[in-house]
RNA sequence: GUCCCGGUAGCUCAGCUGGAUAGAGCAACGGCCUUCUAAGCCGUCGGUCGGGGGUUCGAAUCCCUCCCGGGACGCCA
């Protein structure tokens, strides 16, 4: 299935048969086998430092362990070509490369599938990400944890886990009657009528819009009704008009959920109640100051918090500790909730909740997605929320381009702060990383057409002994680690990983290109069989951008 | 003040479970198109891994401490 990782199974399998034979340590005391692919080519192709490792159990210098480890190895049983002790005791290994050719055959049967890895077992995993308030415009921000949590969906599906995306709607509390109060105001206003924002008003020019479309349709019908019915009625209008916009930003943006799940729901169904009484039954609240409180701290916060506030209203932290009980409730072994970082002060209650439900706090992980800083002519560009200025992802998107927007989102880790500089990602130079692997996608497709166009293909029989350059063979074991690769950045929750593997991949293709030629009328074998070699390139560069969202030009 | 994230080449960033001489891209410099797309390739230059201590065969990586930048600390959401 995948045969590098076979190959690497085999060879620390039989590491740990020399340790044995060579009576070095137990197999107790045998630690993992740690196989690494050296930087230095000259340093082989796989390479483990053993014999470090056991120096302090077998007492002996670990040149002279890696001596007898090698000693005791069995070469039959795994492609070796040669074995040898370089520095401190590091033990090189020199594979026959030879069966890298089958995975030549192995991607072009799997097609989109390459990649894919049982390696989750089908564990249920929900992520929860974006969930911004539906009073205004997704800024950077929300583009880079829209970018980095489908990607990461994409990736965990890949790896094989079960994933559900959910974005959370906050459409109960304060910000909502806020909202409606603003597009009343808005609406005068469109009327050229006199009203005041509300104090914590939302300026943002979709709001503006709003007012004008309702004054364009409806007149001045409202503006003598009772203030109750208005206000109920702008309350949904706004609501309903921010939801279909933010879902519609969202799909240009190529991100879908499967669950979208609406706080006042829990307010309805009575969820919001159950989940308080199950915290009074455990213990965990008590009344102060006319207030409830959960005793958070008893569970690792720095500070207890308040769940009914005096007016008789709960805080945001209410229904949403509601919330993540149903997610854990709809048996869910991991949740991943992507939030902003100024949120971050908020994980330690959560996770309080979450045992102070009876679940492990464990069971909810975090990633935070630092803040984005936008520069333009060189400076820093300011955000304003009051005038409503500020960057939408929308803008973002139209001057960068979206596969560019969403590569460069996803090229980060997402826990550091990132400097995005307009000029460079719009002026669509090499800076932009994207290019250089859609490059080497639309490069392979006009190969491939032109050999078409000489009846060149790398369909039927193939002769793989054909493929042995050395250029060849390293585009060979990149394509080899793309399912690891995947199971590496979905087990750490590095999305950006992929990229990382997405430019080694171009970039090895684009150094073979360079060195070797594909289409060869007189050499029609080798010509087959390097068809069939970059169209593996092309099928797994393909899937790679796909994880991240970004698509695979067959012309540029 | 407490907590979180960061500090790696001129700039933007990688760096895996601690491994060999710390890597890319961009910038700078020098080569490569009568030949499958030069949005490419090959090479050169460029480092006190924020400072100091510690752990050990070995530290950018782990621990302590200090400095710098950003963020969070609400009966807001």
């Amino acid at each position: 299935m995948n045969i590098s990782a076979q190959v690497q199974e085999k060879l620390k399998q039989e590491i740990k048969e020399a340790v044995l034979k060579a009576n070095l340590a137990t197999e107790e005391q045998i630690p993992n086998v740690i196989l690494e692919t050296p930087k230095d080519k000259a340093h082989g192709d796989y390479s483990t430092n053993m014999a470090m490792q056991l120096a302090r159990v077998a007492k002996k210098a670990p040149r002279m362990i890696a001596d007898a480890i090698v000693e005791n190895f069995d070469r039959s049983k795994a492609s070796i070509e040669k074995i040898e002790i370089a520095g401190p005791g590091f033990i090189n290994f020199y594979m026959d490369n030879s069966y890298l050719t089958e995975l030549i055959p192995t991607i072009l049967e799997a097609g989109e599938k390459y990649g894919e890895s049982t390696f989750g077992n089908g564990q249920k995993i929900q992520v929860e990400f974006v969930s911004a308030n539906p009073t205004g415009d997704l800024h950077l921000g929300h583009a880079r944890g829209a970018a980095v949590g489908d990607s990461l969906c994409n990736i965990l599906e890949k790896a094989g886990y079960d994933v559900t995306r959910e974005y959370y709607i906050n459409d109960a509390g304060n910000q909502i009657n806020n909202l409606a109060l603003s597009v009343e105001a808005r609406y005068f206003q469109a009327l050229g009528l006199e009203k005041d924002m509300p104090a914590d008003g939302y300026y943002g020019e979709d709001i503006i819009g709003i007012g004008k479309a309702l004054a364009e349709e409806f007149g001045d019908k409202f503006v003598n009704v009772d203030e109750k019915e208005r206000f109920e009625f702008f309350r949904e209008y706004g609501l309903k008009y921010e939801m279909e916009k933010l879902k519609k930003d969202l799909e240009n943006f190529r991100v879908g959920f499967d669950v979208w799940y609406s706080e006042t729901s829990l307010y309805q169904n009575g969820k919001i109640d159950e989940t308080l009484e199950i915290l009074k039954e455990r213990g965990h609240i008590y009344e102060k100051d006319g207030a409830t409180w959960f005793r958070s701290t008893a569970l690792g916060d720095d500070k207890d918090r308040v769940l009914i506030k005096q007016d008789g209203s709960y805080t945001y932290l209410t229904p949403d500790i509601a919330y993540h009980r149903d997610k854990l409730e709809r048996g869910f072994e991991k949740i991943i909730n992507i939030w902003g970082a100024d949120h971050h002060g908020y994980i330690p209650r959560m996770k309080a909740a979450i045992e102070a439900l009876g679940y492990d706090r464990d069971q909810l992980e975090v990633e935070i997605i630092q803040l984005v800083h936008l520069y333009k002519n060189g400076e820093k560009m300011k955000m304003s929320k009051r005038t409503g200025k500020a960057v939408t992802m929308r803008d973002l998107i139209e001057e960068v381009g979206l596969d560019a927007t969403r590569y460069f989102f996803a090229m980060r880790s997402a826990d550091t702060h990132m400097d995005f500089d307009l000029d460079l990602a719009v002026s669509q130079s090499n800076e932009n990383p994207v290019f250089y692997a859609q490059y080497a996608h639309a490069r392979i497709c006009s190969i491939l057409r032109q050999g078409e166009e000489q009846g060149l293909s790398y369909e039927g029989n193939l002769d793989l002994t054909q493929i042995s350059a050395e250029k060849e063979m390293e585009v060979l074991k990149k394509l080899g680690e793309f399912p690891q690769a995947i199971v590496e950045a979905a087990e750490k929750r590095l999305p950006h990983r992929i990229t990382n593997y997405i430019f080694d991949l171009a970039s090895s293709f684009h150094s073979f290109y360079n060195a070797e030629k594909v289409l060869d009328i007189d050499n029609v074998e080798r010509s087959k069989a390097r068809l069939a070699l970059i169209k593996s390139v092309q099928i797994t560069l393909k899937n790679a951008l796909a994880l991240i969202g970004v698509s695979a030009p067959e012309k540029m």
